[in-house]
DNA sequence: CAGATCGCTTGACATTTGTCAATCGTGCCT
DNA sequence: AGGCACGATTGACAAATGTCAAGCGATCTG
């Protein structure tokens, strides 16, 4: 793995701490690999052989069951996926693809689990994020079971906005049809859904949001910290 | 806490391999405690003071929002939970409550973080069985977003056979009000998906289950290793 | 530039799921 | 025994969500 690319990743809360050799080790055996969109890096059921990090690009992480298919997560730079797996050596419980070109760092899985053993304040920090993963699905799950799809979206556009810096403007930053499926719905519902959150000051010019009456959208969406806290 | 209480404790996985002084050292903190039906235990949004562990009896996980609520999970002796928020030392994200008479044990978050960061076989530990709680929630993502409610009824009937020996009669082994929770329905619709179960051989006796034909029921609910498995 | 492609939107309709109210049955208490 | 409380069930209805088909508009491409 060039060296070049070495800062970006040490800077992951994954890495930050942890002694110089440990990294050194992990990078040893990584290389970096480019890929063009649309391409399924992972199907879910394979054996994880490879921790990977996102260096740029967009990954999503999807599932499949009996000709049905569902958008878990999307990835953005720079984070690692797949991180569960590579700890447990099971296999993949979700497929992966290149929204598009995408630029991604791969680490033997045998390596973490190695230098997981050898050095304390990586273990640590592996526990720190994988926690954090659960409680994020955690999240997502209540989500789920307790808003209704025009709750999550209105909430999402929250979350969304925050991230953005807050600016009563922003850009979705994904495909529509992506969004739906990862809020649990149908494209054409999605559509219904922005129609019905018009009331509440939100307008939509393809993919830049407009939140004309933030008040009020919060007052409908009736956000949480245990839910849409970006980390709590 | 009681000696007595060590060897259920000790045979977990999260701490089975662990060096004996580890254990006293989580132990000498710790404290077990009585509780009765339907006590709150923890409120989503405290902060994590303890690890829990279940000793007898059983809990329930679950999670309110703007005046709904529903069933995250049911943990079953002797198993821990809360683990995430413990070791991210992060406010509860669920909330639990005593379903029976309960018996559980306390330890403090301090010590467990204190022990985690001197014991690296402990830190494996801990590592492995957050992992596998993050890939429980997946699965139970990948049920929500993926199938609908009479398919996941359809499966955990399967699974929970299964889980109870294989036998074509079994126990559901709770209220069907928080089966319903859990599988994110009310409990009238469960009723009736019960009912639609039927012409595959599924007959209902108050929490008494029987499956007539599993064939047919397996047809119809498609189990898959990587949403229904009990581990992989 | 024309045609094709693709994602988004819209309307009509079907299915799923939830809500409300009433009823039934069981266990428990007095 | 009577009656009460509670969970399960059922039916009628309403709301939410998905499906199908058509059309629109932007972008890509030959």
């Amino acid at each position: 793995m060039p060296e070049s690319l070495h800062p970006d990743v040490r800077a992951l809360p994954l890495f930050s701490q942890i002694a110089e050799d440990s990294f050194q080790a992990l990078m040893r055996g990584a290389y970096v690999q480019n890929f063009p969109p649309h391409v399924e890096l992972i199907v879910e059921g394979e054996t994880s052989d490879f921790l990977h990090i996102l260096l740029s690009g967009t990954v999503e992480l999807f599932a499949r069951w009996n000709r049905r298919e569902t958008t878990m997560a999307l990835v953005r730079p720079v984070s690692t996926f797949i991180l569960a797996a590579t700890v447990k050596d099971a296999p993949y419980l979700m497929s992966a693809r290149t929204v598009d070109k995408c630029r991604i760092a791969m680490i033997p899985s045998q390596d973490v689990r190695e230098v997981f053993d050898q050095d304390a304040v990586f273990a640590r920090a592996v526990v720190t994020e994988l926690a954090q993963c659960y409680r994020a699905v955690i999240r997502a799950q209540k989500d789920l079971k307790l808003r209704s799809s025009l709750e999550r979206l209105a909430n999402f556009l929250l979350r969304r906005q925050r991230g953005c810096g807050g600016a009563a403007e922003f850009e979705l930053g994904m495909e529509k049809r992506k969004l739906a499926h990862l809020l649990g719905m149908t494209p054409e519902n999605l559509s219904r859904a922005f129609r019905a959150l018009a009331p509440y000051g939100v307008r939509v010019e393809g993919e830049r949001i407009a939140i004309d009456d933030q008040p009020a959208l919060v007052r409908f969406a009736k956000p949480d910290p245990l839910i849409d806290a970006p980390d709590a």
